[in-house]
DNA sequence: CGGGATATGTTTACGCTGTCAACACTTGCA
DNA sequence: TGCAAGTGTTGACAGCGTAAACATATCCCG
């Protein structure tokens, strides 16, 4: 007998791009209910394809996680550059306070709209070296850690950054939002009102720069 | 017939204090191999018992999850008072700093050390009014997040810090040490020298400080 | 063109997990 | 003394990740 099972559910024997729908489908997954509800045979059963046709693409479940967890920093990205892109143009020192502002403010907007797509993205162990990879990365080809680096970088070429404090600069500024963006969806923060979380986010970068310009 | 298959494993048919016994086997698990580690039925295995005992002290896995989690925020908090004890006598203001610093530093301290039992601890969304709970409590009686309020009050206490800068601040000391020790145990700093990672918590510490302070 | 190598998908099966229902033993109290 | 409540056990089930063997499609080389 020929493609007698999967006839009517798809056209030919193959799939076609059975490793993204697969992606695909663990993202609306990780959207409703973060990376313990990415389980592998629920994403094959909603792309309508055996259980065991995921490990052709990938090698166990973790990999699955960690392909869907690259594409939430992607979307992060996104998110980001789009509150980078409506900078208004200005003098360079205005502008590259603005852009970590977008940065900040894009990273914990993202994460109180997607909280669940926000800790799958950061469920997966990461290193440095690949910080920037092109999985992780926005439409301008940035991942949200390279654009806060290059958001410094703006910093210090614009002279409102000491040199010498530049370096590292990228683990105290990360950390501060990070951290209370974890704070906002998963910890004691959860229940403040929208309009107070944005408050106070605007709080956390203005520590933030302070460390940076202060005397 | 009497106690068969039990008798030689335990005394008595009843267990004694099977929900500690559960709660101290899942705490080794959670040190070993994170929150995920953490499973029912291996926990009842170590401390000899059947899977379905383990229900009459837990509503389910997330229960026994969630007692661990709160052993796991005691011991931080532990390690936080023996920083703080470790403070000499002085002025003030000069032991409200100490304090701020030491809660910080214990902090990240004990999430490099125990970074999985760290992870564990932060796996459960907390809610804020239970966030001093005795179960997550030291010998002292404070959770790590009221250790934190505790050494701020002492900032404005001592006149370092403005009133009106008082309400949230805990939010913006706990994000940025609290998003830095991620940084360190899972994040792209993971492979950072202990004495690099020191380095940069008091740098960390000292961005914090000057937010509260600064004019 | 034809045919074998390779890629991709399926079937079957196994052990492990969390959890339910029904049963058994023990303890404490009326 | 006896019974109700508390605590632990047995047996069962569905769902999960994944390994092994098999089936089909596609690609490339003669």
């Amino acid at each position: 007998m020929t493609t007698s099972a999967i006839g009517h559910l798809r056209p030919s024997y193959h799939h076609g791009d059975l490793r993204q729908a697969l992606i695909a489908a663990g993202v609306e997954l990780a959207r409703a209910g973060g990376p313990e509800a990415v389980v592998l045979r629920e994403a094959t059963r909603q792309v309508g394809v055996s259980p065991n046709a995921a490990y052709r693409h990938f090698a166990d479940r973790e990999a699955l996680l960690a392909a869907v967890s690259d594409a939430a920093l992607a979307m992060l990205a996104t998110a980001i550059e789009a509150h980078i892109a409506a900078i208004p143009r200005g003098a360079a020192e205005t502008v590259a306070r603005a852009q970590l502002r977008a940065v900040g403010t894009g990273y914990v907007a993202f994460a109180l709209d997607n909280p669940q797509l926000f800790r799958t993205a950061f469920s997966v162990p990461a290193d440095l070296q690949d910080a920037g990879a092109p999985s992780r990365s926005g439409p301008g080809g940035l991942s949200p850690f390279t654009l806060l680096t290059a958001a410094l970088d703006q910093f210090v070429a614009s002279g409102i950054m000491p040199p010498e404090r530049r370096p590292q600069a990228e683990f105290l500024a990360w950390s501060s939002v990070h951290g209370f963006a974890m704070l906002l969806i998963d910890g004691p923060l959860r229940a403040l009102p929208r309009a107070q979380a944005d408050a106070v986010t605007q709080r956390v970068i203005d520590m933030v720069e302070a460390g940076f310009t202060a005397p």
